[in-house]
RNA sequence: GGAGGGGUACCCAAGCGGUCAACGGGGGCAGACUGUAAAUCUGCUGGCUAAGCCUUCGUAGGUUCGAAUCCUACCCCCUCCA
């Protein structure tokens, strides 16, 4: 008969394989399991880049699955493998970041990181704490324990030697460091991206190097972006932050594809597998796949707000959407014009809804511009320095409340 | 140490004395269409109280009526040989 260990084991093995593309090894996995101890679950963070998205967010739902099955996670940043930048061909060392630096980064990693990890299980770590220690000879010896035809193969490494493009000497650190790290905290897993699959191996041979039993590698996929193309990054421009204001959240996370719809419930919703299969079948059944997107955006902003303004998302969306009309909440803003009246160019430009007043032109002649509702076309119009706001649209999406003021010559 | 290639707008990439605010592509924005989208089609994509003017082609000078295009110096990147 299977203790009731054994059963928790399984079914977090199911769980905890859920949305993951490698496990690695499952079977030691499962041992670990069984042990009935918390594990220790390390997870490694660029120290220059705290500025989530939702991209990120795959790895922490990840991380707090561990958490709720009494697991202790390890945020660790990387600020001493962050000197080194994880080698993609055109890395440079980086410059240290300063003490201040990084703690003020680290606080504002916790700030957004809990809004789904458990603070109570996770400990924020720093690898520099080791690594400095280690010193010059340490890192020879560390270096020792590996060797040039296991780095090459690693994907980048192996066509870059190929090609004749040039693999700089430090950049064979940033494995062997981050492998390090490992060693250090006796990891008994490491979960990252499929992009650090790499990475978190030479963890597991480093670890055995040193007489550790090697960690779990558990990786997980790289969410598109808002293309569906891309993987989800800011300097793409595709990202959704996870500290956006609701609306902003929502409206992009209905902006998205139907077909990426699917690949955003599968990791990023907490919905399980069959009710999201039933979702499915609902749109292919002839729903409105609209409204299935509604499930997801309500959802995720609620995770990062809270559920009233989730609900009050929806309802601006709607409301600007099916009923073409403006949202209830928008930018008041208030200007002065010398003049009795102020010419659109102006007005746009100094309301923020373009960047400057050639944009406003352009937006005028190409019929982006709404003024209480009418369509103008004339980018010579003014208007009244009348002291009622006015609603001012530009495009689908930006909006603003905008009452003149005359202020006369004195 | 030697030889060569290159730095152009958000990105890639043409241009190589005027017709260049700078071809083309990507991205972005806008319009049409829609389900809010996606796909598609079309347009826009330096700034300016604008039929004109002002700043942009690594940086600083110079030649010229006129330069992104020629010259000089400097900075930076890349490749090959050693």
């Amino acid at each position: 008969m299977p203790s009731t260990r054994q059963i928790d084991v399984e079914e977090q093995v199911a769980e905890l394989r859920r949305g993951a593309v490698d496990v690695l090894v499952e079977s030691e996995l499962r041992e670990r399991l069984l042990l009935g101890r918390p594990l220790t679950v390390k997870v490694g963070f660029d120290p220059t880049a705290p500025d989530l998205h939702l991209g990120h967010t795959v790895l922490l739902n990840k991380m707090r699955q561990f958490q709720d099955f009494g697991h202790i996670v390890i945020f660790l940043i990387g600020d001493f493998t962050g000197m080194i930048g994880d080698p993609s061909g055109k890395t440079a060392t980086r410059p240290a970041l300063t003490r201040e630096q990084i703690q003020a980064n680290a606080r504002t990693y916790e700030k957004q990181v809990f809004k789904v990890l458990d603070p109570e299980q996770t400990r924020l770590d720093f690898n520099s704490r080791w690594m400095t220690e280690l010193g010059a000879a340490g890192l020879v010896q560390l270096a020792s324990r590996h060797t040039v035809a296991r780095m090459l193969e690693r994907d980048d490494f192996r066509k870059r030697y190929q090609q004749g493009q040039p693999i700089a000497i430090h950049e064979f650190l940033y494995p062997l460091a981050q492998g390090y790290d490992s060693v250090a905290l006796k990891a008994d897993a490491e979960l990252g991206g499929t992009d650090q699959k790499f990475n978190l191996l030479v963890g597991r041979q480093l670890q055995e190097s040193y007489g550790q039993p090697p960690q779990v590698v558990l990786t997980v996929p790289l969410l598109e972006g808002l293309d569906g193309v891309n993987k989800m990054s800011k300097s793409l421009g595709n990202a959704i932050g996870i500290d956006e204001a609701p609306g902003e959240m929502f409206g992009k996370l209905m902006s998205i594809s139907d077909e990426l719809m699917w690949r955003y419930f599968e990791l990023l919703s907490f919905r399980s597998l069959a009710e999201i299969r039933d979702l499915k079948s609902r749109v292919a059944g002839g729903a409105n796949p609209r409204d299935i997107k509604f499930l997801l955006a309500r959802e995720i902003v609620a995770r990062f707000h809270d559920e009233a303004a989730a609900g009050q998302a929806q309802e601006d969306f709607i409301s600007r959407h099916r009923h073409g009309r403006a949202p209830d909440r928008m930018p008041e803003i208030a200007l002065n014009c010398p003049d009795a009246s102020l010419g659109i160019g102006y007005v746009l430009r100094d309301c923020g809804l373009v960047a400057s007043t050639s944009e406003a032109i352009r937006m005028v002649r190409q019929g982006a511009v709404r003024v209480d509702g009418d369509r103008i076309s004339d980018p010579r119009l003014a208007l009244e320095a009348d002291g009622t706001p006015k609603t001012v649209q530009v495009g689908k999406r930006r909006f603003a409340r905008v009452t003149l003021n005359a202020t006369g010559k004195g």
